[in-house]
DNA sequence: GGAAGCCGCGCG
DNA sequence: ACCGCGCGGCTTCC
């Protein structure tokens, strides 16, 4: 049991022993910092409390509404100090509202975040529970890793739940709020001692300081959102609604001609006859008109619209229609009333294979492959007096795979920057080089992408007539598929290698309150940074797939890369106007002053052929930029 | 009325 | 048997 009485809390009451105390720190080489704030939103809110905790259980306690603004300057420059560690939970949270007090670019040094910290260590570990559906009777645990968990996982300290309704700006803070807060800030170096040591047990050190690099080009990317056409946003919705609108009133005028009802209650849909986004309405009416089909989902419909159902035709514009205006709605609704752009929040770690996230909105998903997509990213564009400057790996998964493997053609191939996607087609046709037309080399993409991943002969066929209405034989699926091993002998190899990973376990440790450090054996993989995702074996069944396998690490080693990325170029960044605007796994936005487009078009390139070259040597690496005035 | 699960679909 | 995400709508269950 843990006093939380031990140590002395010493509240500050000027800047001057508020330097002191950072001076202090400074000598000590680490701290924990806490951070309160009066809300959630760093461009509208501020920071009400800073403390930091000392390895001497000293707790520093600055009321920064007493002291005044300037004391974050000094906090600054501590956070910016590459000879102190800062530990912190979550600093991407309070480093934001720092960031926006300084108005400068800042380039935080030493930042040890036991959330990141946490997520790294128990990357791809579930547990399971029981779940109401009958369907599916066990459902996914992830662990949690906010504080308080931690907190309790790691050395047996409840703290009870952090009371979300707390008026962060009220004058006089109540003796709960301050308390709970000092109890977060007390247990960060303690946590900190347990997760160096997982980190270094687990061979994490070089992944842990990329994602605690990651956090300042962060930062500044979600506080610089994104610049967004709101007229034009509104005027596509108008045309789009009256589309819709046109679309859903045939729908209903079938179903009643054909006497048909909805199910839905009569809140959902304002019409008696037909919900269009009801799965249920959709797959009872088809059944009356003779079509019997168990998915309502695209590829379905298209069939359907192919024997010249015409509702099935329509149904898919509907949900076409519909998706776009959503994603309109969305968007617009999402624009910041401080600067009028959108600010997406991205997640560091939520993904298992170490890939970044974003939402509200996911700027991640903006349409870019259907026919109104080009007039969708128009929206995203470039402020007055800026360009956008985008580039993106070419053929990255490629690339990773090459180095992964280490097969010898691929890897020539890549070196005599020969077009892989030819080279397949030529590899699978017989043809040479120079005679693979232009659909073999489009065929060969799909044959690539699929293959790398597991995909089987039927999913290749069935692939082939989708995409390009392209008729393949199983046996000519299964010829094309053991010519692409035969190419890429190498390929083979990794992925049967990768397949023996599943009965194959590695020490992975873990810690608790408990049984402190302790090991499991588990399936892992590993990206080429030492990234780890681990498979829980419970009981049979329940194990990575041969997909899984395959995908993660070359998924995980592009997360490596596009993070390094990110972290080299937010180093070179010159004016505090040229920003990182997006980051889509393998493309990189930024928004630059117009004048300074050609050189930032050229850096981002150079940066991203050098740090992707270096990561998979001897696999080259290359990049296209392009300079637009929209996303 | 809210949470959880499922489906379908946008991106890479 | 293709992987990884987030989101919005419907349905079901408390």
């Amino acid at each position: 049991m843990v006093n939380t009485e031990i140590g002395s809390i010493m509240k500050i009451e000027s800047l001057q022993s508020w330097e002191q105390a950072i001076q202090e720190i400074k000598a000590r080489r680490i701290c924990g910092l806490g951070i309160e704030t009066t809300g959630s939103d760093p461009l509208i809110q501020r920071i009400r409390l800073v403390q930091l905790a000392l390895p001497n259980d000293r707790i520093y306690f600055a009321d920064i509404f007493d002291l005044g603004e300037e004391a974050l300057d000094g906090l600054a420059e501590l956070l910016e100090d590459p000879n102190v560690k800062k530990v912190i939970h979550n600093a991407n949270f309070g480093l934001s509202f720092i960031r926006v007090s300084q108005r400068r670019r800042l380039k935080f040094r030493n930042i040890f975040d036991i959330l990141l910290a946490s997520q790294l260590c128990w990357s791809g570990y579930y547990d399971l529970a029981p779940s109401k559906s009958k369907k599916n009777p066990w459902r996914k645990r992830l662990p949690d890793h906010s504080l308080e968990a931690l907190a309790e996982r790691h050395l047996g300290i409840l703290m009870g739940k952090k009371c979300l309704d707390w008026d962060w700006s009220i004058s006089d803070l109540s003796p709960d709020q301050t308390d709970y807060s000092t109890k977060q800030v007390r247990v960060l170096l303690p946590l900190h001692v347990i997760f160096q040591e997982l980190i270094e047990k687990n061979r994490l050190e070089k992944v842990a300081d990329l994602e605690f690099k990651t956090i300042s080009p962060l930062v500044e990317m979600e506080l610089s959102g994104i610049c967004f056409d709101s007229d034009a946003a509104k005027a596509l919705i108008v045309e789009k609604e009256s589309q819709l609108v046109e679309v859903f009133i045939n729908l209903q005028a079938e179903a009643k001609a054909n006497g048909f009802h909805t199910l839905s209650s009569e809140s959902k849909s304002p019409f008696d006859y037909f919900n269009p986004e009801s799965r249920e309405d959709i797959i009872r009416y088809l059944q009356s008109q003779g079509f019997s089909i168990a998915s309502t989902k695209a590829d379905v419909l298209k069939e359907l619209a192919g024997q010249g159902c015409i509702f099935a035709e329509e149904l898919l514009r509907y949900r076409q229609v519909s998706h776009e205006l959503a994603f309109l709605d969305n968007w617009l609704a999402k624009i910041h009333s401080a600067d009028g752009r959108i600010h997406s929040t991205y997640y560091q770690l939520n993904s298992a294979t170490g890939r970044l996230s974003s939402c509200r909105p996911n700027a991640q998903q903006i349409p870019s492959r259907g026919d109104d997509a080009a007039a969708m990213r128009k929206l995203f564009k470039a402020a007055p007096g800026k360009k956008i400057v985008k580039a993106d790996f070419s053929a990255i998964e490629l690339r990773i795979m090459a180095y992964l493997s280490g097969d010898e053609t691929m890897r020539r191939a890549l070196q005599e920057g020969q077009d892989l996607h030819k080279l397949t087609a030529s590899g699978v046709s017989g043809l040479p080089l120079e005679q693979v037309t232009r659909e073999q080399r489009q065929a060969a993409k799909t044959i690539n992408f699929l293959l790398i991943y597991g995909g089987s002969a039927e999913t290749l066929q069935w692939r082939a007539l989708s995409d390009y209405g392209n008729f393949m034989s199983l046996d000519e699926a299964e010829e094309a598929r053991n010519k692409f091993f035969a190419t890429y002998p190498g390929i083979k190899q990794w992925q049967e290698k990768q397949i023996a990973e599943m009965s194959f376990t590695v020490r992975h440790y873990f810690h608790n309150c408990i049984y402190g450090m302790f090991e499991m054996p588990l399936t892992c993989t590993f990206t080429a940074l030492g990234r780890r995702r681990v498979w829980p074996r419970f009981g049979v069944g329940i194990r990575a797939s041969k997909f899984q396998l395959f995908n993660t690490p070359c998924q995980g080693t592009g997360a490596d890369l596009i993070k390094l990325v990110m972290c080299e170029l937010y180093e070179k960044l010159q004016s505090e106007d040229a920003r990182i605007v997006g980051s889509i796994h393998d493309e990189i936005v930024l928004e630059v002053p117009e004048d300074e487009a050609e050189y930032y078009a050229s850096l981002l390139c150079v940066v991203m052929n050098r740090v992707g070259s270096e990561m998979l040597y001897p696999v080259p690496v290359t990049s296209d930029a392009e300079i637009t005035s929209s996303w």
